[in-house]
DNA sequence: ACCTCATAGTGAGGTAACCTCAGCATATTG
DNA sequence: CAATATGCTGAGGTTACCTCACTATGAGGT
């Protein structure tokens, strides 16, 4: 039982975030946005200073061509714009455009809204549990 | 602020199932078997009865097309084998074959490995709550 | 200064895992 | 027995990743 589901807990992981992906997607399609630029878009928006590409990768925990191309797709839309780092001219610095900033308020609340309907099944002490859980899994 | 940059559980979960895929995957690739792949082979191999394409489909949450693709890369490395459905001339039922049987032995071990590795940090309450409360989820 | 080596981003090209839509063969039903 | 529904698959597309090689730049040692 514990090992016999241990086993497979990784299957059903993959198994939700695979309806968590869709429900996102559909929910943000409308905005032209898939869910890995809406991830994108928070952590761009997410300080006050513009973010450096590696970093964005780092954060996105994929490798920095990747975010490279997220970021393509946001300026294509222009909702980020790129600057040149004062610091280091090898680097590229990203950064919301005010239209990025509104679109973020409305990732903000899709996000809320979809994660909130995909999750009431759950008593609300294992949604807090589910949270804390995943967070210390993340964290690694 | 406060709660939007903890993150959404939506989110966790995405990025959480990455890195459960990402070591699923190397894990799995000197068998040259995807992740997507040992899962439908856990499904082919889980009852006594060739499964029809549809089933494999619906148990793997995906569109009828996409069990076609995964069933096709099964065959083509022997290890499982497309059968007539007797009472269904429509229809392919899918088993395994004794070498199909043998990579499931394969994958569960692998599986459990990774899965044991990756969920290490957490308590065993943890993961046992975890592994319930994902269940819940997929079950809808 | 000069040479070496590391680092930041990106072009090129590739993959896994999905999808829809159209079409064919077969079943079911009015 | 014609109309319609179902089961699978070919064709073609998308998303979100990857590696590898390259350029431009920075940093360290001598």
């Amino acid at each position: 039982m514990t090992r016999a589901s241990a086993g497979s807990t990784g299957d059903l992981l993959l198994s939700v975030a695979r309806q968590v992906r869709r429900r996102y997607g559909s929910a943000l399609a409308e905005y032209d946005i898939t869910p890995a630029q809406s991830r994108a878009m928070r952590i761009v928006s997410d300080g006050d200073e513009p973010l450096r590409l590696s970093h964005i990768a780092e954060r996105l925990h994929v490798a920095p061509r990747t975010a490279t191309e997220v970021v393509d797709a946001l300026e294509a839309i222009g909702m980020v714009e790129r600057l040149a780092d004062p610091t280091d001219r090898r680097a590229t610095c990203v950064q919301p455009t005010p239209a990025g900033l509104r679109l973020r308020q409305v990732i903000d609340e899709t996000r809320q809204r979809e994660s909130t309907a995909f999750l009431d099944r759950l008593s609300a002490k294992d949604r807090a549990d589910l949270h804390r859980i995943l967070t210390e899994l993340e964290e690694s």
